[in-house]
DNA sequence: CAGATACAATGACGTTTGTCATGGGCGGAA
DNA sequence: TTCCGCCCATGACAAACGTCATTGTATCTG
């Protein structure tokens, strides 16, 4: 019996996703957390074997979740499940430890295939998507550039994020002009979608 | 037995959703689609009581899916189940004939219960996004703000979207300014996040 | 040690953007 | 019919933005 642990900030999701799982026979869902801040926690206080980790979650993103679980319970394996097909995602999730990285348009059948696999050691990833990983290759981005493009999310003007930053105005427009030049774009807030998009940030 | 119709492009989750709503005895899914434009056919074929969909869908997305159901098929209610609470949606669901406004957040438990009251032909909607909804009104936005707006989404210049629109720069930057005045924002990039979180834009 | 890289800052530049006044054409409402 | 709002457009202006050259510090690497 492979005892899992679901974190997913959805509630509806989860508790859907234990429903699909627990009809197995082998699996059963002995916790849920909807914070990336509980999972080590929950695990460790249930035993899971195997912890389904959203991406996006409040507390503590799934990537920092799945490092934290994987440096304190080695046993535990983790199979990333998420929304969005970032490839940077796919890369920071191998590097964390993770057994699998699953997005969550596949057929809800494979799910339980993907857990018995990691739960056996093996890697499961989406191949389309690893193609991608590898063809954008790692972020170009240095760590302020990236810290100035996430401070530019939300639209705010270069007094707003050089404020936020503690940084000049001309500093916070040179990471900018940096950022858009090393991401393709021709505009600071196309810079901040293309970054996104490739899993660059956060 | 209620007859279910499941719309979400996420498999995953769709599949879990029909696994959890199995489980009720007096509930039965019947249909699962993936698209907005197979909704109406997928109704129709197996005689749905209650369609659960998603807003964001391709091919069509869940608000105008919901439109066209409750004309083609009005004795089939209507459920929006959706991630992004904006109230906005909510306000557009209602108006399109959707007998419940439901966000991913809410307990799996209430789910049932929300597709039952739906079915009897009660309203149900989250108390706290009624009172946001309330509270933001409707869309000061004029149709072709709108429309700037949307084409501002992925951080083009002006001269991308004039061309995009076959507008005169002048024109774009004017409905820009007054988009941003409306919005209350400072910068069109922030002009667009607020409008969209607003659910006034799709 | 020398070289490379990330970081912070400044000043200068040309361009883009946001704003405003103004005007014309078009539809619906008083 | 007259008014009003929406749409499209133009021109002008200040502010913000993106780029570049340059300087300095710190750190890591050969």
């Amino acid at each position: 019996m492979i005892r899992l642990l679901l974190a997913d900030d959805q509630a509806l999701v989860r508790g859907a996703m234990a429903a699909l799982l627990d009809l197995e026979p082998d699996l059963t869902v002995v916790a849920e957390v909807g914070r990336g801040d509980e999972v080590v926690d929950a695990a460790r206080a249930h035993a899971a074997d195997v912890a389904l980790l959203d991406v996006q979650m409040p507390g503590l993103d799934g990537l920092a979740a799945a490092r934290q679980l994987t440096e304190a319970l080695p046993h535990c394996r983790v199979l990333m499940v998420t929304t969005f097909g970032r490839a940077g995602y796919l890369r920071q999730a191998m590097a964390a430890g993770a057994g699998g990285f699953v997005v969550k348009d596949t057929p809800a059948r494979q799910l339980a295939d993907a857990v018995r696999r990691v739960h056996q050691g093996l890697r499961v990833v989406d191949p389309a998507l690893a193609a991608q990983s590898l063809a954008h290759g790692d972020s170009p981005l240095t760590e302020r550039e990236a810290d100035v493009l996430r401070a530019a999310r939300d639209g705010g003007t270069v007094a707003d994020i050089s404020r936020e930053l503690h940084l000049s105005d001309g500093t916070v427009r040179n990471h900018l002009s940096s950022a858009i030049g090393k991401t393709g774009a021709r505009t600071r807030a196309e810079a901040v979608r293309l970054a996104f998009d490739h899993g660059w940030l956060l």
